[in-house]
RNA sequence: GCGCGGAUGGCGGAACCGGUAGACGCGCGGGACUUAGGAUCCCGUGGGGCAACCCAUCCGAGUUCGAGUCUCGGUCCGCGCACCA
């Protein structure tokens, strides 16, 4: 520390230096490099633990304080788990393909590979080891890095062999800035989440991993997992699982004999007016009298992209007749794009006066509106809520949660419909047009059609392109390399071409958990062995934006391979949290907010000790907050009292008394639930309070050396440097941080002798007492009876009655 | 619109199962040491009142001996989803 250069002022004379936080904490960095106290035994761990963070995706901006809380608070987990006595592996690496290095690339007009190298070391060298966490560098990761990516494309190449891959046309969201298509996923209000731009439509052929094979099984799993609630309900809601039915309508005026339709509410069966077909529907020419075809393609193509809100006012009618089930009426049959083809049938029976969006659709297009559930004003308003059946002939009457199985059964019986579940989750489109990230290992064969590339011509390298700008055709810029595009077909051996596509940056960071473990077996993707010892991760931190997207896929990957036998577990992460977000006067830290604050001067001028707790002191660690540094000096005081404190303890353990055994078993009690449920805030401010006292005592010379060694124990974890220089500086040999150090902690030696107990007059609080704790409560309404104060209180006053609560308060009701 | 969270001093935040609201820290006030200090240390600090006491956890009801905590109805803020039938 820079500025603390003079002594405190009731320091013993010219005993102690001063806290110089850069000078130890360089210190101990160095000495743990090179003793190697963080590379883990992989083989024969006694108790395996799987620490894991949310690896960075390199960026020239490098890392800003937002992203120190999460890597802080990971390590202080593991350090913890450390000290408990587990074997902890707490690998980092960094995600370094993918389209937002691609753009930071192009923005600065250098190759990506460079910028990539580049933002790398300065990640791992000049910031992430400067906060002190004890991440294993022997494993880390760069799936940029072709002995990374081999295995990504490994991985490819076993979901297409398992029928988990598929080679297909689809209407895809297509952004027009970014120039490829995204995951269904990665679009928010029909915009692109990068770069905001209107998505638009595109027909292509792609590749996809069939993750909706899942949806039920991840869906179940969820309830076995510890997570965050609020990331399991994201997921829920996202793989949205829906209970309805599949109904059958008969047509008539077309090619097509009939149309099935999903539904969630079979009981409004008799309210359907009208049948509506997708617009992107790939058979829609079907739908239509044969003459109309012309018409109907002249008005598709008019159509524009998806929309932010939907417009009703688009829709053609078909010219065909569906037939209703029950009741035989004929209804009209209508294309629009509300309607979307992904999603259940892609058709739908409209009930106008319980559907808002069929409303609005009737309206525009003048279709008629009937009500069959009474309870609201189906005509004027569509009413979605429960009631009782009307206009549905025999049902008549009848509640529509009654009527909702009913009207199944009675389908289920002519065979005109069942009942079906839906899930919302679309398959995963993994195809990118673009230049940085793995190239999809397939090779497209005129006669033998889409060949995996053989295992052992893997990696296939991304060839260096010196312009590797986006086409917007539809196709990578790895389409113009034709001496690395035209190759033999490994089948047949006649001339083929490769797949130019790279795959999602998703993709990548499906399965690095998987690699750390087995970085240094270089024929495997992930040994056997390794992988069923450490996985499923054990602790998992993140952020909750990736509660849907790389949460999920990460689960399919798993689900996949324990499919096939590769790995034990389905599951990646037993246990995940999401950390909260520090953002800067209210925003998201971002370069182009211009809100981005820089760890690294903080570090320079107070330490990596005292800025790791400081950020967790800032709030709760699953909450976040809005980063200001003005209660930074709280935390340097803090450091200072420990360093006092603990350097001055002289007191032999022998000396010890039992109020401070108390004290100090309260503290490892309280320190150690804190940590498990990751309250950092609440453990630090246990610490303050115990560093203040042992300061206090130790400048009266009655510190005791006990005392001190527990609270460098128990603050270890969050300031791994000093603490290892006082445990030094305190007569200890090894480190504070050796594995099984943890005090133990008995909670009857931590429990009070003597507690406080309120003592209220009609709820009001009045006096206190001081009694022996566990004292009855019939003996401590006789002692509040007795207090001088209450006496007077009540005064002539007969108490109508005595609530007492042991160790807790006495109320005297008059 | 639907689904989740949240709202506590000047500020960040504590408060187990309903039991002394405001731990810890910042800031602020006073003091100590100092040539000086924005360094360090000590004491005080929700608001009002001389005091007894009164008022205080977004607002309004309710349950209870007792509510920041539970129930109902609002307001505001944040997050997720939003044509998903």
């Amino acid at each position: 520390m820079t500025d603390t250069t003079s002594a405190p002022a009731d320091a013993s004379p010219g005993l102690l230096d001063a806290y110089d936080a850069g000078r130890v904490e360089a210190k101990w960095r160095r000495t743990w490099e090179e003793r190697g106290d963080y590379r883990t035994n992989l083989d024969s761990p006694q108790r395996p633990f799987y620490n894991l963070a949310m690896f960075p995706y390199p960026s020239a901006e490098g890392l800003h304080v937002g992203h120190m809380l999460p890597y802080s608070g990971v390590d202080i987990y593991g350090r913890w788990r450390r000290l408990h006595g587990d074997d902890v592996f707490e690998p980092m690496g960094f995600d370094a393909f993918g389209i937002h290095s691609e753009n930071y690339a192009l923005k600065i007009g250098e190759h990506p590979a460079v910028v990539m190298k580049r933002a790398v070391s300065n990640f791992r060298d000049g910031q992430l080891k400067m906060i002190g966490a004890m991440f294993d560098w022997d494993h880390q990761v760069n799936t940029a890095d072709p002995s990374y990516y081999r295995w990504t494309q490994w991985l490819f190449l076993r979901f297409f062999e398992a029928g988990l891959v598929e080679w297909r046309d689809g209407a895809v969201l297509w952004c027009p800035s970014c120039l490829t298509v995204l995951a269904n996923e990665q679009v928010e209000h029909g915009r692109c989440e990068r770069c905001d731009s209107v998505v638009e439509t595109r027909w292509l052929r792609q590749w996809w991993l069939k993750i909706t094979r899942y949806a039920q099984e991840m869906l179940d799993a969820l309830d076995t997992l510890d997570w965050s609630e609020s990331t399991k309900l994201m997921q829920r809601n996202w793989i949205g699982r829906r209970e309805g039915a599949r109904i059958s309508f008969d047509l008539e005026g077309c090619e097509r004999p009939d149309v099935a339709v999903f539904t969630t509410r079979p009981d409004t069966l008799f309210g359907a007016t009208f049948v509506v077909i997708a617009a992107d529907h790939p058979q829609l020419e079907e739908f239509v009298p044969a003459e109309r075809r012309g018409e109907l393609n002249a008005w598709r193509n008019r159509l524009p992209g998806p929309q932010a809100e939907p417009d009703f006012s688009v829709g053609i009618d078909l010219g065909s007749t569906a037939i209703h089930p029950l009741t035989g009426a004929r209804l009209p049959v209508w294309s629009a794009p509300y309607v979307l083809y992904d999603y259940g049938t892609g058709a739908i029976m409209a009930v106008p006066g319980h559907d808002e969006r069929d409303h609005a659709f009737a309206t525009e297009h003048g279709l008629p509106i009937v009500e069959v559930i009474s309870g609201g004003d189906a005509v004027a308003t569509a009413y979605a809520g429960e009631g009782t059946l009307v206009n549905s002939g025999e049902l008549d009457g009848m509640p529509s949660d009654q009527a909702r199985k009913r009207i199944v059964e009675m389908l289920e019986n002519t065979h005109r419909g069942q009942a079906t579940i839906t899930y919302r989750l679309r398959d995963w489109l993994i195809s990118r047009q673009r230049y940085w990230g793995p190239p999809i290992p397939i090779i497209h064969c005129p006669t033998d059609g889409q060949v995996a590339v053989p295992d052992e011509d893997l990696p296939v390298l991304l060839p260096e392109l010196a312009d590797f700008r986006p086409t917007g055709t539809g196709v990578s810029p790895l389409a113009t390399v034709e001496d690395w595009v035209n190759v033999t077909c490994p089948k047949c051996g006649g001339p083929a071409r490769r797949e130019t596509d790279v795959s999602d940056t998703f993709l990548d960071s499906s399965w690095y958990f998987l690699r750390y473990p087995s970085t240094d077996f270089d024929a495997v993707a992930f040994d056997r062995e390794r992988t069923n010892r450490w996985l499923p991760v054990d602790m998992y931190i993140g952020g909750n934006e990736h509660a849907v997207r790389h949460l999920l896929y990460s689960r399919f990957v798993m689900r996949g391979l324990h499919g096939m036998g590769l790995v034990n577990d389905p599951e990646p992460f037993a246990k995940f949290r999401a950390h909260g977000m520090i953002v800067k006067d209210g925003a998201k830290m971002s370069k182009s907010r211009g809100n981005v604050v820089n760890p690294d001067e903080y570090i320079e001028k107070y330490g990596a000790d005292t800025f790791r707790l400081y950020l967790m002191f800032l709030g709760p660690y699953t909450a976040g907050g809005d980063f200001r540094d003005e209660g930074i000096v709280g935390i340097s005081r803090f450091l200072q009292r420990v360093w006092r404190g603990t350097q001055r303890a002289t007191v032999a353990d022998a000396d010890d008394d039992e109020e401070r055994e108390r004290r100090r078993h309260r503290l490892v009690g309280g320190v150690d639930a804190d940590i498990a449920e990751l309250h950092y805030n609440t453990a630090i401010a246990q610490l303050m309070e115990f560093a203040r006292e042992l300061d206090h005592e130790s400048a009266a010379g009655r510190g005791r050396l006990v005392d001190a060694e527990t609270l460098l124990l128990c603050l270890a974890p969050f300031a791994p440097h000093i603490t290892e220089e006082l445990w030094q500086r305190t007569g200890h040999d090894g480190s504070v941080h050796a594995p099984g150090g943890w005090p133990e902690h008995d909670p009857d030696l931590a429990a009070r002798v003597e507690v406080e107990v309120a003592v209220q007059v009609n709820g009001k609080l009045r006096a206190t007492m001081t009694v022996p704790a566990g004292t009855g409560e019939d003996d401590l309404r006789q002692r509040a009876l007795e207090l001088p104060r209450i006496v007077e209180l009540l005064g002539e006053a007969e108490p109508r009655k005595v609530v007492a609560v042991v160790d807790r308060i006495v109320n005297v009701v008059v």
